[in-house]
DNA sequence: ATAAAACCTCAACAATAGTTGAGGTCAATA
DNA sequence: TATTGACCTCAACTATTGTTGAGGTTTTAT
């Protein structure tokens, strides 16, 4: 336990400050800035300032980041949010609900993607028929224009 | 049913033939190349010409890349193989088995994530000690430095 | 009061995965 | 043979997600 100073206490965190309790470096606590993803006060020598619910603003970030989300989707969903207040429950309900939503989608395809790999270790991709991973109308038709079906003579 | 030309039944596939076939842009291909993922020959006038067998290797890289392996790793793995004939099912296990472990891994993350996210819907991330996605030893610790361990005293 | 540490902006750079365009050549068809 | 579509290289550009450094200012501690 360490003795907490008063100074401490006080309700606005410097970007160091931020970065060390975050664990994201004051670059990319700028680098978010500019993005529009987190905002900051400035003191009278234009040093930023922040209040303490940042820190939960930048950890719903990260967390929206590992869900594969790109930044520029997790700022138009904290746009609608203040960043002035931490989240309450139903703030993060409505992000939450949405972003497992995608999650989900992506789990799922990535599930039936490495099924195919298995089975797909079984066949050695030989058979063209029979292969999912070269159907256009099966896995790799679910992003983009994937590959076409291929000739049966590019076998040996 | 198309009626097959003898000329269409050549052994070689120009650019644009493995284009149209493998969907991917004839610039992808190039690119590709440059990333030494697939190769070509030449003819006396420097067009490139494939063996079919490259049909397969794009989709392998296709595949490959759904995964959310990045170029680099799938060209080290597919630079152990011959790119002059098509993979035969000894190939096709190596490659796949390694992949199909990462992919699980990824798929395993995912999923501790979606449950967490869909617990702290609950929660609403407003309790520091039990939200797992405020917990630097749970999942967040999982990528590289993730958030901190954040102070109680930013609630409202 | 002064020095050190932290902060500021802005531009350039990095890696990944390509795409686009200019300027010129090749090959297949009429 | 002439023309047209496909091809060639190379450089520059796109988007994403940041990092690095130069040159200068503010804050904090002694």
């Amino acid at each position: 336990m360490t003795i907490v100073k008063n100074s401490e206490l006080r309700r606005e965190l410097t970007v160091g400050e931020v970065a060390e309790r975050s664990g994201v470096a004051v670059s990319t606590l700028h680098f978010y800035e500019t993005k529009g993803l987190i905002r900051s006060n400035r003191t009278r020598g234009n040093q930023r300032r922040y209040p303490r619910s940042v820190l939960r603003r930048v950890a719903v970030i990260k967390v929206a980041q590992r869900t594969g989300i790109p930044l520029s989707e997790i700022q138009d969903a904290l746009s609608v949010l203040p960043d002035d207040r931490p989240l309450t429950v139903e703030d993060w309900g409505r992000l939450s609900e949405n972003w497992r939503e995608q999650l989900n989608e992506r789990i799922t395809s990535l599930m039936a993607l490495r099924d195919h790999l298995t089975s797909c270790i079984g066949c050695g991709c030989l058979s063209l028929r029979e292969c999912p991973l070269r159907n256009p109308h099966d896995v790799l038709s679910m992003e983009g224009a994937g590959p076409r079906l291929m000739d049966e003579d590019s076998h040996p």
